[in-house]
DNA sequence: TTTACATTGTGTCAATAAGACACAGGATAT
DNA sequence: ATATCCTGTGTCTTATTGACACAATGTAAA
């Protein structure tokens, strides 16, 4: 695993584009929460985004796609890419400096992985529960972090988030954010709480039911939710044809 | 100006960041057209976006303002990014090579000017009158074209294009489009047409006058227009403070 | 000078969507 | 059995949208 490390360290120089990386924030909902993957950096006590190179001769989306695919073990997951990011002082060349020294590495000036990198931000939504969260070879872990209580995020990682949420927001109209963060079953009160969650502000319980079957992208299922201490609420799924029908013209406006 | 051109394109290597470009969509609105400002290229019978190379220590945004101020004179511009191009496939290192060899250069397979190129896509709006358009030093025309009628462009341009158009469409009411686009002093029906064609669709007069006095961002000026073959418009202005506070909630949605 | 024409300013009415709220139903916990 | 807590559904009011009619007013033509 280290010397996985060292080797695309020392030859990441010829293998990668110059000065270029993606970093994902890739989305999950679990227990009414809206959460977040995050690293745990082995040189460093902070935690970053999972990210990674672009190959030479690869798709910077393809680049993403393999970050996707290796901390979470999912593939054909839904990604979109949001703002690239590419102040100069961005880079922590002191960090990065220190992880090439604790590896016995050369740290010269002109090492390739101590010039400027532009970094290109892409959000992904991820079924949670598929999700098998991995750490990479540079981290000590891998981890669902919960978005109301998030750590100190490493260099500019933190404003990547709060772009990256603000991209979620803005495009909860047009993108099918339910289909893709749920599993395949789910209640009405957990697609409204999965809403309120992105927004940041309630709903009301009846209108947003009333708007969401208006829709008419939801089938509800003969099945029940059990073993709760309650009135058990009725199952639904997404329709997909439908649904892609729907956001053709964007699911209306407004929430 | 050709010395400039040879100079940079030798000197490059050195002083731009690798394989990073920025290009820039810049939008007026003249004649009741959306127009796009194009540069015909020396080297090939081509038109392209105006676009430029980012300095090493430089925010990748400047740079894109640099390319504003040098195409149309002017400074202080609306100006967003919307996308970020990296496809292998789009860099036409053929094309790039041409223009070494048309300039006596040497051309060999490592110049920096012959890699792959990432290019990070802004789009400006800026008033039509005020701009002066300017070519570059690789360029032997600077005009405005009609989004109606484009020219076939250079690249992956035209592709480009379209994607800054899109974002402009969505952003209509998040952003200051009328209040960038059109000069001080404009009418009612000109504002309609600057949303008809970018929306791309007829809006209904009386109820776009409605919905556009709703928001209580214009001001009424006591002068008319003058000149016209019919009843004689009122003139308005925007009201900056107005606009700017309600574009912190959003304008309201749905065109 | 009068009239025709094109386009603007303003208002109304109906249909639709959004916001606020009340009450009955049903599964578990005591 | 019954209390509790959440779910399912409906209604009423208000705000927004869409469709449309008519009077007003500058130039151009007669």
């Amino acid at each position: 695993m280290e010397e996985e490390v060292e080797n695309i360290l020392q030859k990441g120089g010829e293998l990668f584009h110059p000065g270029l990386s993606v970093d994902c924030v890739i989305f999950g909902f679990h227990d009414n929460q809206l959460k977040v993957l995050l690293l745990k950096m082995k040189h460093a006590d902070k935690w970053a985004l999972p990210g990674g190179f672009v190959y030479k001769e690869e798709e910077v989306e393809h680049a993403a796609v393999r970050v996707l695919q290796s901390r979470t073990g999912l593939g054909n997951i839904f990604l979109r890419q949001f703002h690239t990011f590419g102040s100069p002082s961005r880079s922590d060349r002191k960090l990065n400096r220190e992880l090439l020294v604790s590896l016995d590495l050369e740290a010269h000036e002109n090492h390739w992985f101590l010039q400027r990198f532009i970094t290109v931000g892409y959000y992904a939504l991820v079924n949670f529960s598929s999700a098998v969260p991995r750490p990479d070879a540079t981290s000590e872990a891998c981890a669902w972090w919960d978005l109301q209580d998030m750590p100190p995020l490493a260099m500019d990682h933190n404003h990547i988030l709060q772009q990256a949420l603000e991209t979620l927001r803005k495009q909860l109209n047009d993108q099918p954010v339910g289909y893709n963060l749920l599993p395949e079953k789910f209640t009405m009160p957990e697609l409204q709480r999965l809403y309120e969650t992105i927004l940041g502000k309630q709903l009301d319980r009846r209108n947003f039911q009333r708007k969401m079957l208006g829709y008419g992208i939801l089938d509800r299922l003969e099945e029940r939710k059990r073993g709760v201490a309650h009135k058990a609420p009725y199952l639904y799924s997404f329709n997909k044809e439908k649904y892609a029908a729907a956001l053709q013209d964007g699911l209306q406006q407004g929430w």
